[in-house]
DNA sequence: CAGTCTCATATTGTTGACAATTCTGCAATC
DNA sequence: GATTGCAGAATTGTCAACAATATGAGACTG
């Protein structure tokens, strides 16, 4: 009841975070600190601070003496993340294949059967949650603190991207392909990982409409301003 | 004279960053705001901008409560670093390779140059900018803006490791080598860039004093602590 | 003498108010 | 009628005072 010190800064961005992800807040919008400061009531100073992480994220952009907005990242950037991806986690993969555990491997399977769970029930905000949690979990079972770091950057990045460039109505990132990617670690197949991984992520991205096109209205406004 | 609002706080963290890299400020001190904000004659406001920037680069470690002190990387992760470094600087020279212009090859070999008359007149500040700028610089060639990100991220941290655990007089990343690898991709040689590089970072790591021995008073502390 | 508790001190965390800047609506002018 | 200039409103940036927390010294006790 008496809640004395609403939420956390952690809080927030998560709260934020989501609703990016779930298209409640589109790409532009601007988020202003008083008003959010009244949603989770809380002082504009801790506010400044979420959206401090959240523009470090990329997730927003803020412009000095205007304020925050939701970020409008364009076709380059979307292509740069996913090409980075790629590097990044085949390498992850790569090296979870020499050198993964028992108990690892009991994590990543009970992460993709929670992911059956919440495609099978259709929870949307669980299956944006997991399906990312997965090359998040990756990422921290190689036990690599930047490479931990890194992967947050990229995940919180395409979440963003997903949420704009999305042409299917399915969600990516189907809980079969990782389980098949957790199986060739499980078998320490480095070659079929890395390979299962490449192509989960070019399926991700091909569900995704990059056509140029797109940002033509974009430019325009941009030039003309 | 009328210095009406002190260094911005881009300002404050390359100063930070250029002492700790010159090692006048040592790992463990304990950065106290309202020391440094009558330092750099600014509020304490600025100061905890500041410092926030310096930890995500990993510069400084905020303990909630308690303060901002300058980290200790320890052994492990410094090689994760320069694990990260090997994987993400071969994509960069040989993304490199396969698109380099003119301009880009002049904008490198002036670097280079910079780095040899830094080098030859033995402006240890200058050394250390640049040799970390010519990486950066890669990065920034390619056009990524995350692979550019990411590497700011991982200079900065070497930085701090090779100035916690440098073993030679030296300095590291010698201009010779990084004007090798210029060359190599200038003549679109992909293989041979991205085996320069590997070679070079090696070469860097090697001049470090990574052996385990080091961590032992370090442990001793923490664990009495 | 060792250990523990308490209190004073120093440092961080937070809040609210104020200053600076930018945006918006309206009116005056060409 | 469109454009420019101006004033008011709204929003961000900054600051200084206050509250909460951790540290360390000193006294007290077993």
């Amino acid at each position: 009841m008496t809640e004395q010190s609403g939420p956390s800064t952690q809080q927030i961005v998560e709260k934020v975070w989501l609703s990016i992800a779930e298209r409640r807040l589109r790409p532009g919008v601007q988020l202003k600190e008083e008003q959010m400061a009244a949603i989770f009531n809380v002082s504009r100073a801790r506010i400044r601070q979420a959206l401090a992480v959240l523009e470090r994220d990329g997730l927003v952009t803020i412009v000095p003496n205007r304020g925050a907005f939701v970020s409008k990242p364009s076709v380059e950037e979307a292509r740069d993340v996913f090409f980075v991806r790629r590097t990044v986690e085949r390498c992850v993969v790569d090296r979870l294949c020499k050198s993964v555990s028992k108990a690892d491997l009991k994590r990543l399977r009970d992460h993709v059967a929670k992911e059956r769970v919440a495609n099978a029930n259709d929870v949307t905000t669980d299956i944006i949650k997991l399906s990312g949690g997965f090359h998040l979990l990756l990422a921290e079972t190689v036990g690599s603190d930047f490479l931990f770091t890194t992967m947050r950057d990229l995940i919180s990045r395409s979440s963003l991207i997903t949420a704009v460039y999305r042409n299917t109505n399915r969600f990516n990132c189907g809980p079969d392909e990782h389980a098949d990617i957790v199986e060739a670690i499980a078998a320490n197949d480095a070659d079929t990982a890395t390979r299962l991984m490449a192509h989960h992520l070019e399926h991700v991205e091909s569900e995704l409409d990059l056509s140029e096109i797109r940002d033509l209205s974009h430019d325009l406004r941009a030039a003309l301003a």
